[in-house]
DNA sequence: TTGAAAGCGCTAACAA
DNA sequence: TTGTTAGCGCTTTCAA
């Protein structure tokens, strides 16, 4: 500690630079002169001494897929919500869904002794999550489940009921003839979307068409299947979109096609993607709670941190059912 | 050091766990065992200790304004493609266009002895800025100068040029009545792009017209704006954006006035921000090389850390002029 | 090839 | 209130 320079001793100095000069009656004239020269010199503590003797960071570590569309933001905003007034401080880094990736990413942060680790799951990658778990850092699933490691936390957006809000709406507006696109994800809320899918139908007693429910590798191009579907005699007269970036090509594609949305054929998303509300889209969607998973997320590492003893993993499965009602469906 | 367990001395260990076994010439046998016991024990090195010897953590710290849109990820994507090799890693954190969260953030990379710095420059925290210069820590502005701060390294797309791509691209269709809208940011690459308009529409000879330059807060709704400017009977027949978002609320502003795209009104934007190629949208645009300003700045990152010793800035300003031409110019 | 030991900057226990 | 000191885990120099 340059700052002992003042002339005193080293913990004087210490607890003054640490905010600790009150508990420990030191005078407060030592105290600004201290304050004084160590601004003076441009005193910028060491992170890496203190964490080393400590034994601890106060980093917690968020792993997104990717940092494409609002989600990552929107996250990132909740998780800061929380750690706000907290010693800790997140950093981010991404997977692009790349084991090795991921695999250097999350040794990157096991050597950095990183609190707790929020990550995206991502199927390829459980060799990675293994690690953490041996490892003893808290690990938190943001998102979704992943099979095959029921004991990580985890907190994720409830699809299912969101689907069953979709599709309900779908159906208010008097479509019974629907069909389903969705993302070709093992992971279980992008599953529960192709679920709710078909027991809302089964509900209402719509037999299901298997040529109706089709599943696409994430970036997808979909128009071709809409025009394989819609060029049918017998065509829906509404889609349910299972990420909004379909809802959003659907459109695009029906109205090339010469259909009218909503009047031929209405249209409804999931998730609230940038781009769904542009006025020449205008794609009806589900809001997901970004934020609340963020902030959800955060709070559990905290706890996760504070306990020490791995627990039994808690799901939270946050209700996010609010429609958004934009030109796709509004009749 | 734990793996000092196995029977021998931490110096052996050490040469052996950091690679060096080679040319300390340590017997095989030694390392395989040394190793073995390593995996074994779930040896995971402590970063903090080593960074805290060798005073640098081989961190390169990027600072985004968000994580919205494809920019960060892209640049991301560029930064990890110079990186990859080398013994650094970056480490992602925003500024929200906070001044407070920049000082936060900044604070915490220097206290962490993040090697070098990029940041997409904030006006508003200049303080920030010349904290982590004073600090001796190499800071690299990405994507835009800012005034005031002459001696920053810069590397940034040249939005200029770019411009006159665009600008040109209209004109190359005959239009001559041509609007502009654009942020209301003072940075240089952003007022680089009403100024290449001024500048094209003065070298074709068309008087600029003050109530055809339009700018904005960067979230506004432009809407009323094209409502007012086409409802006059003399009026453009073609609308320059600074930045895709408004050409893509262009699009539908003028749709829902009537008016056809791009028969009575060719758009083009600026960025190819996702959401443009939306069929429904199809906005032309200049593609903006975000992974090849990642790649440039972190590389640069490389120098100024290797340089140590200042040197005089340099800016970089990259040429991007991929014209997209989608059906908002397609006539 | 191996062992011993210093020291990076900071915290905190202990003594005065 | 203030001073001394050990030690966090690792690198690296020096000697053996």
């Amino acid at each position: 500690m340059i700052a002992k320079e003042a002339g005193i001793a080293v913990s004087t100095t210490g607890f003054i630079l640490s905010g600790k000069a009150r508990k420990m009656k030191i005078s407060e004239s030592t105290e600004k002169r201290v304050l004084g020269i160590a601004k003076d010199l441009g005193y910028v503590p060491n992170a890496m001494a203190k964490n080393l003797r400590r034994n601890r960071s106060s980093i917690i570590g968020l792993l997104f897929n990717h940092l494409k569309h609002h989600w990552a933001d929107e996250s990132l905003r909740g998780v800061r919500s929380v750690l706000g007034d907290t010693e800790y401080a997140p950093f981010i880094s991404t997977h692009e869904f790349d084991a090795k990736l991921l695999e250097k990413e999350t040794e990157l942060m096991l050597q950095h002794r990183f609190d707790a680790i929020i990550s995206v799951p991502f199927k390829e990658g459980k060799a990675s999550y293994q690690r953490i778990i041996d490892n003893g850092t808290p690990l938190i699933f943001l998102n979704d489940t992943l099979d095959g490691m029921p004991d990580v936390d985890v907190v994720a957006w409830n699809a299912r009921e969101a689907s069953k809000t979709a599709m309900n709406h779908l159906l208010s507006l008097g479509r019974r003839k629907i069909c389903f696109l969705g993302w070709d994800d093992k992971r279980r809320m992008i599953r529960a979307r192709a679920e709710a899918y078909k027991s809302s139908l089964k509900k209402e007693g719509i037999a299901l068409r298997k040529n109706w429910l089709r599943l696409f590798p994430l970036d997808a191009d979909v128009k071709e299947t809409i025009v394989e579907i819609f060029s049918k005699k017998s065509r829906p007269n509404a889609v349910f979109c299972g990420l909004d970036i379909y809802g959003t090509q659907v459109i695009g594609a029906l109205e090339g096609m010469g259909l009218r949305v909503p009047e031929d054929v209405a249209v409804i998303g999931m998730g609230n993607q940038p781009g769904s509300e542009f006025s020449s889209v205008g794609l009806s969607t589900i809001d997901s709670p970004n934020e609340a998973l963020g902030a959800k997320a955060a709070s559990l590492a905290l706890e996760l941190i504070e306990r020490k003893t791995a627990g039994p993993a808690s799901r939270f499965l946050l209700r996010g059912d609010d429609l958004i009602v934009r030109r796709s469906t509004k009749l």
